[in-house]
DNA sequence: CGCTTGTCACTTGTATACATATCTTACGAA
DNA sequence: TTCGTAAGATATGTATACAAGTGACAAGCG
């Protein structure tokens, strides 16, 4: 299950606590400490860092030492409509490459939904993994999931600060699939771009209220 | 002018080794031996081994070594796709947000263009930062980047085997770049949805020929 | 003859010692 | 008081020793 190499699981353990907010941007993220902290040598900790810079999540401070990654407005602005178009852009290729397998497939586990918090978050995976798999493209599919991995906290901090935004989200999100699965491939990109602007927004003006 | 750092020296030499051809596809990169060719110790070659990793030019291999990423049909068709599209839609928000200024100062230089050799690497360098700046997204720049580095080997052998290639190249990059200036977004996304299907057929058919 | 299994060589993974660079701080002179 | 410089501390960069895992090959058994 959980990786046997010590550097997977540091770079494990770091994604998931900056993911989480526990780390926020600007902690540093000396190689000494961490080792202490892990109980390990520098050499594992280095390599989960370096890891990490690549994937975007750190970046060097002062000394060549990491710091979790602080991000401007303009970098969140430049973030977010990436991943809107990529998103968009996926969601086009599936709306006119999945197979009607796959699309009758979706539509079940779509109908299934039982519009609980648990349920969105099945229904975004469903939707990612629709995107993933149905613009049948690996390489582009990496990059949805680097981008995802990179926004991922401050679309979650969405929701800690409104719940509506949830529901809201839910719905853009059932109307994309609704155009995916209708093979409405620019209905379904255009949705998106009009989901990611919105995303953005609410994150905008709630870092602006909370510096 | 070169890094100081050690690991971007051996980072480096490997990106060009792999992009000149001199490492082909497949072959290994043990460590060990890659320390005493640089006469280093293992420490810095296992950095530049993981930044080429996360940049997709080496994989993991039989007992965890890194080799020469070997791209098959399938996986180069979705590289020069996502390139495609991803330059497709900078170049689409590069012709709606470049300032006239930008235009006009591209212009410039388009028309300086003599014809030869040499100015076809000017062309091409001026077509990226065209795009890279002309976008106005960071984020997005640096995704080009990554993909333009990662399919550059089999980009350049294009021009290896044929020269034509080479002239016909040059005309499409120039009707994508007068697109971007007239600002005409679609025109210029269709024109690189072409351009990379053409690039892409041209580097298949070569590829198919020489296993 | 084929399959299994054990050993061996070689690789990568990890730990740690040492080198080097940079930031901080203290001290002195203008 | 302030600026500059030098020394010291602390972090990262590098080298190397040791540990551990894996594939290959061969020998033995069915």
């Amino acid at each position: 299950m959980t990786a046997k190499r010590s550097a997977d699981q540091i770079h494990a353990a770091l994604s998931a606590q900056i993911v989480a907010g526990q780390l926020r941007p600007g902690d540093p993220l000396g190689e000494t400490v961490l080792a202490g902290r892990f109980s390990l040598s520098r050499t594992p900790v280095r390599e989960a860092l370096q890891r990490l810079a690549a994937e975007g999540l750190v970046e060097r401070g002062p000394r060549r030492a990491f710091v979790v990654r602080q991000m401007t407005p303009e970098a969140l602005r430049d973030l977010f409509e990436a991943l809107g178009e990529i998103e968009a852009l996926c969601a086009g290729l599936a709306a006119q490459r999945m197979t009607a397998i796959a699309r009758a497939e979706l539509a079940r586990t779509i109908d299934q939904d039982s519009g609980d918090h648990a349920g969105y978050a099945v229904l975004n995976a469903q939707f990612h993994d629709a995107l993933r798999h149905g613009a049948g493209n690996r390489v582009l599919a990496g990059m949805l999931d680097d981008l995802n991995r990179r926004s991922l906290p401050w679309r979650n901090a969405q929701f800690q600060t409104s719940a509506r935004r949830m529901e809201s989200s839910r719905r853009e999100h059932r109307a994309i699939l609704q155009a995916i699965m209708a093979q409405d491939g620019d209905r379904a990109a255009g949705l998106m771009r009009d989901h990611m602007a919105t995303s953005l927004a609410v994150v905008l003006r709630m870092i602006a209220e909370r510096p």
